[in-house]
DNA sequence: ATACGCCTTTAGAACGTTCTATAGACTGGC
DNA sequence: GCCAGTCTATAGAACGTTCTAAAGGCGTAT
């Protein structure tokens, strides 16, 4: 089945010259005649040749490869891949995967881009201890995305949880809200940040700071939103847009009305945010431009800068149809 | 930054005992007493020595390396991502993700995974052209996952797609439906083999099987959702599961009650279609048992078995709670 | 002429594994 | 005691590339 490859060996006695001589052309590298350049390209070309990238990187520790990890449960972690692998493109690197998966720790995700030889690490969200990351860190550039709280041995490129919510409860206050409440992430990464926020951010304008316990899921915000109705506010800043949904799908089954009855505020701006027939207002972290930021971090750590570095974003209000004027 | 990671060789010294023995050792091979195992695999993780894969690969072809491409566009993709995963760990296989995004044609993802060593590749819904698979097939075992009309020199792991339409509309004949209509998934994958089984399973029963342009998103539903009303039928067949909630919030904007006055079906038993308040039924091509079998497939091909084969499954129907009687 | 420098080319040693062949140390059978 | 057989361990050659050092050719300044 498999026909052996071509090496440089056979493309350099084809050429009838060394295998140094055949790396270096192929390299584009300096140190070559034209003539011999162009006579070299045509017989690899004739031949067919690949170079095996296993050997390439065996020899120069350069691999070119940065690791991404992700979550299949998270499907905003798409978009982050997606803007990963433009910039590390531009960049000239390339993107290896791996995934967080059920019955697959992040551990053993980050492992495996070890063993693919990667250069720098790129975690989304990461939920290992500053300690663990660390010990990553100490061998390698590590990035983490969307978390700061990280310690300072390794990079970070998040988004201002405190800014975000105080946008967002900024907002809402505009629009003559007074009774506003939060329904928290729960166990999820960034929940404690954006709920310490959202009460410094409730008490600094003399308003009771109430929070709900929600998560990161439509269920969950269905939960909480029947939690909720017990006591209805007049505007609800949800964890994230997957669980704003579920309070609003709690409310629409109760037959309250968005935003005429209450607001609902999302966080992340997500795809589902912006379906035609969803409109819900969001605050955007731009995750793709995260990425982007990440990846570029990623880089210059590994061509020169050497210190790690904490690169906070401020995240931006996107009004759509679920915030309006407080009702009455 | 870097300490270098240790090898082989340190292991060795730091056992006292020779680098092949090492390698034996770490590979789980016949060879090596059980008591330097013990040593040795204690010396290694006292150093958190791990396998250099790139070296490894270099020397053995295998690579115990299975590559999956998928598509950050396509959200159910991820559960596939997750069920190969633990398919391929109790195969003793790891896996390599390789992702389909924007700008990131399916040749680039495929270069990839064949540069990184897999041993076999897993395409999810590949758009490739049977001549460009087979190109491939002919290097290295290749698998299509839901889709296969691929040609005979590659296998294919799918769901039958006329099985499925037939269940659907079998079903909805049962509750009593004559008018049903098929939004159809447009340029989707699969999207002509379910328009053309929706056509013959209503021709066989005598009925007129109007179908509707759609696609594979609810933003597609929505539209086919505001022509439908033109002349509602009484259920309605959806490409998939997002185009079915498409339809669906179509028909709720007009103040039409799902299944009362007019039941939804989806396709793929995605994620969305089990929320609490969706409840969406479905036809479910169970797709984490499908990529479970596609791993299968992928290393019956590497042990052993020549010759491809493609594997079709039935799919089943998943009620909830958008089909109903028949109204009137 | 000799020395120096530049450009092109090459031989040969890495890189970290696995594989093949073989050596040594036991066992047990005679 | 000696040979065959088994088990454990090792040396050294791969794998296909890149890198280092140096060789050879040729022109120019001394």
């Amino acid at each position: 089945m498999t026909g052996k490859r071509p090496t440089l060996m056979d493309v350099a006695e084809a050429a009838g010259v060394s295998r140094a001589l055949v790396s270096i052309i192929m390299r584009d590298a300096p140190g070559a005649s034209d003539a011999t350049r162009l006579k070299v390209q045509e017989a690899a070309r004739e031949l067919g040749y690949r170079p095996d990238s296993r050997a390439r990187l065996l020899r120069s520790s350069r691999t070119r490869l940065l690791g991404l990890s992700f979550s299949t449960a998270h499907a905003f972690h798409a978009e982050i891949v997606d803007a990963a692998y433009a910039g590390a493109t531009v960049r000239g690197y390339d993107i290896a995967l791996s995934a967080v998966a059920n019955g697959r720790p992040e551990t053993r995700a980050v492992e495996s881009l070890l063993d693919l030889g990667c250069e720098a690490l790129i975690l989304i969200s990461p939920s290992l201890s500053p300690e663990e990351l660390a010990g990553y860190a100490a061998r390698l550039p590590v990035i983490s995305l969307l978390r700061d709280d990280v310690g300072d041995s390794l990079d970070s490129v998040s988004s201002d949880d405190h800014a975000g919510i105080r946008i967002a409860v900024e907002h809402l206050f505009s629009l003559g809200h007074r009774r506003i409440a939060h329904v928290d992430g729960g166990q999820a990464v960034s929940s404690p940040q954006r709920r310490a926020a959202f009460q410094s951010e409730m008490a600094s304008r003399g308003l009771d700071a109430r929070v709900i316990a929600g998560g990161p899921t439509e269920e969950d915000g269905l939960r909480a939103g029947s939690e909720l109705q017990q006591d209805l506010p007049t505007a609800v800043v949800a964890f994230n847009d997957r669980c704003a949904l579920g309070v609003w799908e709690s409310f629409r089954a109760a037959g309250l009305r968005v935003p005429e009855d209450v607001s609902i505020l999302g966080y992340d701006d997500s795809q589902f945010a912006r379906l035609s027939y969803v409109q819900l207002s969001s605050i955007s972290q731009d995750a793709p431009l995260l990425a982007r930021a990440a990846v570029d971090r990623a880089v210059d750590r590994l061509e020169g800068s050497t210190s790690a570095a904490h690169l906070v974003r401020t995240p931006h209000l996107v009004v759509r149809g679920t915030t309006g004027e407080v009702p009455g």
